[in-house]
DNA sequence: ACCAATTTGTTCGTATGTATG
DNA sequence: TCATACATACGAACAAATTGG
């Protein structure tokens, strides 16, 4: 594809489309790095200034995503992640289509920090039952997620879970048939490098983690979870 | 303060709990930027890993904030934004104790980009009324959010948002009595160099953005709206 | 585009103290 | 008492990011 001056069209906005175009045409796959920038330039034979002028504009689009230091990458779809009172992983994935897959990373009893006392209203070094694990959807891994729960009564879920691989099954074993979402905090965070590691990420790309408290039907506190997503991958999305 | 060794308390954990009353007592102000690790490491004379060891605690529980290259600072009180079906900039704030001002930056006409076209169910293309404003709260930058509002119906919102510095006092003047939020999308970005700019923060901290829709009592598209908040400074809190 | 100074981040290695069986 | 494992503390060097010239 060649580029065409005093054509009427910037030249930067033509390479923006030969790039999309490729980019649409899965010539650069999703989560590809692109040639350099220098690359980039020689082949269209313009000044790297106007490559840039062309990427600032996908990434503004939300097509590519440029990582100081390491390149150009085709983002990848973004997971429209919902939120509700009903908030399940796997069901969450396939209602757009995709698998879903649950690795179990720990499990351990522990004694209660002050802030998961106060998620379950229990004493501070009150026992709890502590699951870790990650969330993966068409083989790629998308979160990674600690969950908490109250010990007398949630004895031996780390066990369940590894034969499950489902909380909505673990927890009907304890006779919870239905669970709910009371609240959602949503926050924004750079990962610390075990993060970013567990998450094949780089470290300048950011986290989105919510934190939830989960009720069973007679209100009582059954769950508290925290969720760390991978922040170019997945959005939050929120029905009132 | 002094460390005393081998008292069954690790040196760690006294500076830990040094830095901590220190930031309590407002020796080190919020935002404030802390002595550097070698300075500290002096200060206690003690190794510099042992400082980052307290700090790295500190950071975990959120009272400091550390920046490659820049030092280690007192992270501000985090301001729990509440996102619901009736989320105002000022109730939202107010409810917390906090001041809340909104600064103006630009009012405009534009054509509709393809986003909000699809976001108020119009043609790509269709004047819409844009604004573009600050969100302040205890004199601290906190957001900067873009409107855009159907054109026939709101001509001149500008000029209104100019003279009530408020929304839903100026969507009162169009005979909208009372609107509510259909969906809230909320995702994680790294800030352009002009983001970064209009909200006094680092490049290397992230943004919380949220995608907002708004209807009338008739259940007409009345308001679409793009909101970054500093990512250090806010979270979002939905209740279900 | 580059350099220099500053500051935090990471990775080695080494030594010591503490808890456990 | 010995062996082991783990957390603690120190030292040196280098990497990576920021800032200012």
């Amino acid at each position: 594809m060649e580029i065409t001056r005093e054509s009427g069209v910037a030249v930067w906005r033509q390479i923006q489309q030969i790039l999309e175009r490729e980019i649409r045409e899965q010539t650069f796959r999703p989560g590809a790095r692109l040639p350099t920038e220098a690359e980039l330039a020689r082949r269209f034979m313009v000044n790297r200034h106007t490559v840039r002028q062309a990427i600032a504009r996908l990434e503004d689009r939300g097509l590519l995503r440029t990582d100081q230091g390491r390149g150009t990458f085709v983002q990848e779809a973004v997971i429209d992640y919902q939120v509700s009172r009903k908030t399940r992983f796997s069901e969450n994935l396939s209602r757009q289509n995709r698998t879903s897959d649950r690795v179990l990373l720990t499990t351990a009893d522990l004694p209660a920090s002050t802030e998961i006392a106060r998620a379950l209203r229990l004493r501070r070094g009150a026992m709890v039952a502590y699951v870790l694990c990650a969330g993966e959807t068409d083989g790629r891994r998308i979160s990674v997620s600690a969950h908490y729960f109250p010990k007398p009564r949630f004895d031996g879920i780390g066990a369940l879970m590894a034969e499950t691989k489902s909380f909505t099954h673990a927890m009907r074993r304890f006779g919870v048939e239905d669970y709910a979402r009371q609240t959602t905090r949503i926050l924004a965070k750079m990962p610390t490098s075990e993060e970013a590691r567990l998450l094949a990420m780089p470290r300048n790309r950011p986290l989105i983690v919510t934190e939830g408290l989960n009720i069973d039907g007679s209100g009582n506190r059954v769950e508290y979870c925290v969720t760390k997503f991978v922040g170019d991958l997945v959005q939050m999305l929120v029905e009132h």
